[in-house]
DNA sequence: AGATAACCATACAGGTCGGTATACTCGCAG
DNA sequence: CTGCGAGTATACCGACCTGTATGGTTATCT
């Protein structure tokens, strides 16, 4: 019989879903199957289903543990930069480069909504808030940096960070973030 | 035994190419199994094979076939508009906003990338090409209008144009391209 | 007349998919 | 000492996956 709620809070729980947070990003969510997931975990696909129920809860799992953990890292590289003012968006911008240096296959959020978009997967609601957030941390830093319009340019400096994050994934702009930050002086200028 | 360079130029091929298409962007690559596809355009699963040779090069040949009607669109809706000088590149956004409003489910190369990146698919080369193409497209409407800069303009305003994808597919931002407008405005004014 | 290209229909191979069923062990808290 | 949560192992389900095999039909071109 199924848990009536299963509760992934265990140290099981927790190497599956690390496990399978890399395989979704590495491989995409329907090129991993939940029998890789539990080998490469050292676990049974019972325990799986167990602790996460189905294989969209998983996924939708999977999404709401990288929001965090790259909002936490965002937060601290950003900080650790020390910048001030309006200078805090050019900060944002390269240590969102520093990030996808480091993941190669790009958003995360992106690629999930190419694969489960336009469906009723539990895991749109996560996509649209990790964009959602990323919009108002960008407003956030203007209004804080006392810019009289926060609100519009952090709407403008959000598509060149989304637009650089495909440009630098797809290769199409090997210095998409430079070009960002360029553009971004420039709008802040204005 | 397969054909040695398969030919998908015949009625049949041409019925499979415009069913595999719909159907791989409406659900995804890996969404969509060459049964179906088969299925769906009145075809028998040898007949795909013998055109195609492979799901992956039907793959490639409808990314292929979607970016030559895209740029066949785009050209000929950007030069019905009638814009002139730099005025083109707000033109090219508002073509690219009608384009996203009858395709919901966004940048079908940004989808297969997801899908397919990080891997020797035969997609990938296209992709690839279609984003550079969209940079040129942008740079050459600048060079076109006599901007003293426009290599490095073109690569800001593509910027503009992939995040406003990205943001108006995911509803991060429902007025996208309006805001990469006004960027692009602010850009042009510097 | 003969060859070839372009199809049809059916069947099958070998594997993977998400998900369930059964039966067992261990540690711990009441 | 008993009950339960967390885990093990194995087996199974029906559906789907890419790809191949076999054999037959029709139209066109030389």
């Amino acid at each position: 019989m199924p848990r009536r709620s299963p509760n992934p809070d265990t140290p099981a729980g927790e190497r599956i879903l690390v496990t399978a947070s890399e395989l979704f990003y590495e491989r995409g969510i329907r090129g991993v199957g939940v029998d890789l997931i539990a080998d490469q975990a050292g676990v049974t696909k019972k325990t799986l289903y167990d602790r996460f129920g189905s294989k969209d809860a998983l996924v939708a799992a999977y999404l709401t543990r990288r929001h965090e953990r790259w909002a936490a890292w965002f937060r601290e590289h950003l900080a650790e930069r020390g910048a001030t003012g309006t200078d805090q968006v050019l900060a944002a911008l390269e240590v969102a480069e520093e990030w996808a240096d480091d993941n190669v296959r790009g958003c995360a959020f992106v690629n999930a909504h190419g694969e489960i978009g336009g469906t009723e997967h539990p895991g749109n609601a996560v996509i649209l808030a990790d964009k959602q957030y990323m919009l108002a941390a960008f407003q956030g830093l203007l209004r804080d940096a006392g810019h009289p319009d926060a609100e519009r340019l952090g709407e403008q400096v959000h598509l060149l960070y989304e637009g650089a994050m495909v440009a630098h994934t797809t290769r199409a702009q090997p210095d998409a973030f430079g070009v960002a930050r360029a553009a971004a002086r420039a709008l802040l200028r204005d």
